[in-house]
DNA sequence: ACCTTTTTTGCAACCGGTTGCAAAATAATT
DNA sequence: AATTATTTTGCAACCGGTTGCAAAAAAGGT
């Protein structure tokens, strides 16, 4: 097998504690000792074993990363950005699907078995259970592209669902919409909900405009897709806030297959901003939520967690989004 | 910290060789001796550490998943399949990015420190030079999504990407397109060029047909759409082959932004079959990837690498690809 | 009840490293 | 040159487990 530090401490005629201090940063070395080890390890082909170290340091780097959304093409750059980003700092993504039935307490303690420093849970989706579960092995865990507003003492990095369920509110009722309607993920989606707290707590503000909603199954074009096929068969609205924008996406087709237009017939709002929400036979109007600065921030606030050793109180780090104008809106009504 | 081997121990009044043998399958342990250390165990909430274990068991379970592609969509679903069939198998994926500029010999001796049982390299435009790399540190390996004819000894599961290019412009030449071109991705993925080799073979026994090629920047809409661009510029084909859903995509969007109509005025024929393909408004005819057995396949064989510890000769898995028929390609020509 | 065979258990060494501590070596001071 | 302060090094214990081996216990045979 390769070599290990013994086997370099043999051929270097010292100690082994001094072939593991020339791998450790920062550890008393003269040079004389340090090219001496290291001419031997170059020889030998030595590379310190992480998971060895990591059983006296206490610190694996290894970071699990947990999500159940595999079908959603948002979260494949969400996994981009966190896996280069992770490897930037020298962490490296254990990357857990839960997506099927998982039990939450044997995810947990997996993760505990393989040592993780640290957890985030990248979903939109991800049951409340799970949050739950994972609180109780004491592993520092970031949650994002999630919610909870009735919030357990837990990190969060994201947009604020609700406010940006609001301002979708208020987007469509500036366009002058009279019919308005509200088109969720699923309805076990924390995310899709909060963003119907906001969306409807406005439209309650307004009983001029009238107001309806529903659900589609899934984060997917199908599931938009059919949900946009059966509100058209009914009284159906002028304008819809997607919720997502592959649901959103679903439901344009819908509305093609139906042979209307958009914007002119009827009006769609997404939100996300996948990058096919630009593609020009898409060009879909919507809420862009800053993927890269969410993840930047989440990883940043898992090393800081790292580093604290726990100490730090949980945070709740929610950015802002805003309205990406493409072609699926009518434009403001001008007063 | 959490319990260990030794807290077990104690507290069961028992030797540690006795609580190790009860969570180790197959070791001798009476059912008196279980029930006692498992009870103790359950009080303690022990969970036996995975990686100080591995340090003498040799096999940390972990996989390496390492890939460039997080950008087309098609690899989402090829990282659901490959998480969750590696999890079943009770195997963990370590998830590599190579995208950027890596060096090939850090990422081979990265999973080398983290002693990964082996890797799967999941890409259809990871470079030569990681293969070398990774052939020197002795791992078993997996390459699916791609293909070397002047192959390596190195394992590979996917399709013949060769044959699929003969498959491909047997196709087109069955619909009786007389000018027909290649759309490839990127010319340095492997995937594209043996598509090319195969695509040209066919056509150089077709005198007749009028053929040409030119290769999209990247495996992405964008790029497809702008290499399209270009073609409807000069004198385009009657009939192209994609070698690549998005890319096609990309071009339809094209084709419809120069107000031509699919598949009267052109005719366009994908490879993969990703979900989107079937999506209604796209509708793309092409040919399909049997994705989740590849990658069926590539688990079953890194577990049988696994067990066997490297014995085995390395093999090349190719597995059918077929034609889906949809709505951007016209019916065959019949005779 | 006694001897033999089989199963179960504990001891102790080991997997590949790290680290506190004291001894040895080097540098600084007088 | 002798004394003191500082840096470097090795010893040995430890991180959390596994495992070969021999002793102890249980089971089987007569």
């Amino acid at each position: 097998m390769s070599a290990t530090l013994k086997d370099v401490a043999l051929k270097a005629g010292v100690s082994t504690s001094a072939v593991s201090r020339t791998f450790t940063p920062g550890a008393s070395v003269s040079t004389k000792m340090r090219t001496r080890v290291e001419k031997a390890a170059e020889e030998l082909g030595y590379q310190p074993n992480f998971l060895a170290r990591s059983l006296t340091t206490r610190r694996t780097k290894l970071i699990g990363l947990v999500s159940d959304n595999f079908t959603n093409p948002f979260f494949l750059h969400v996994f981009d950005l966190f896996t280069s980003g992770l490897q930037e700092q020298g962490l490296r993504p254990l990357l857990v699907n839960i997506s099927g039935q998982h039990d939450p307490v044997e995810t947990a303690q997996m993760l505990r078995q393989y040592s993780v420093d640290g957890v985030i849970v990248a979903s939109s989706t991800v049951g409340r259970d799970f949050v739950d579960a994972f609180q109780n092995v004491k592993i520092p865990i970031v949650y994002t592209f999630s919610r909870y507003y009735s919030s357990p003492e837990v990190n969060i990095v994201g947009i604020d669902n609700r406010a940006a369920g609001e301002y979708a509110a208020n987007i469509l009722i500036d366009r002058g919409y009279e019919t308005i309607g509200f088109m969720g993920g699923p309805k076990e989606a924390i995310s899709t909900y909060d963003r119907y707290l906001g969306f409807s707590k406005v439209m309650s503000e307004h009983p001029e405009i009238d107001f309806s909603y529903s659900f589609a199954e899934a984060y997917s074009f199908a599931a938009g897709r059919k949900e946009m096929m059966r509100l058209l068969e009914g009284d159906k609205a002028e304008a819809y806030f997607g919720a997502d924008d592959v649901v959103s996406i679903g439901a344009l087709s819908a509305i093609e297959a139906h042979g209307l237009s958009v914007p002119d017939d009827i009006g769609i709002l997404g939100l996300n901003d996948i990058e096919m929400a630009g593609w020009e036979n898409i060009n879909l109007t919507t809420i862009r939520q800053p993927v890269a600065q969410i993840v930047a921030s989440s990883i940043e606030l898992m090393a800081s967690l790292l580093e604290r050793e726990g100490e730090q109180y949980p945070e709740a780090r929610l950015l802002p989004s805003r309205l990406v104008e493409r072609g699926t809106l009518r434009p403001p009504s001008d007063i």
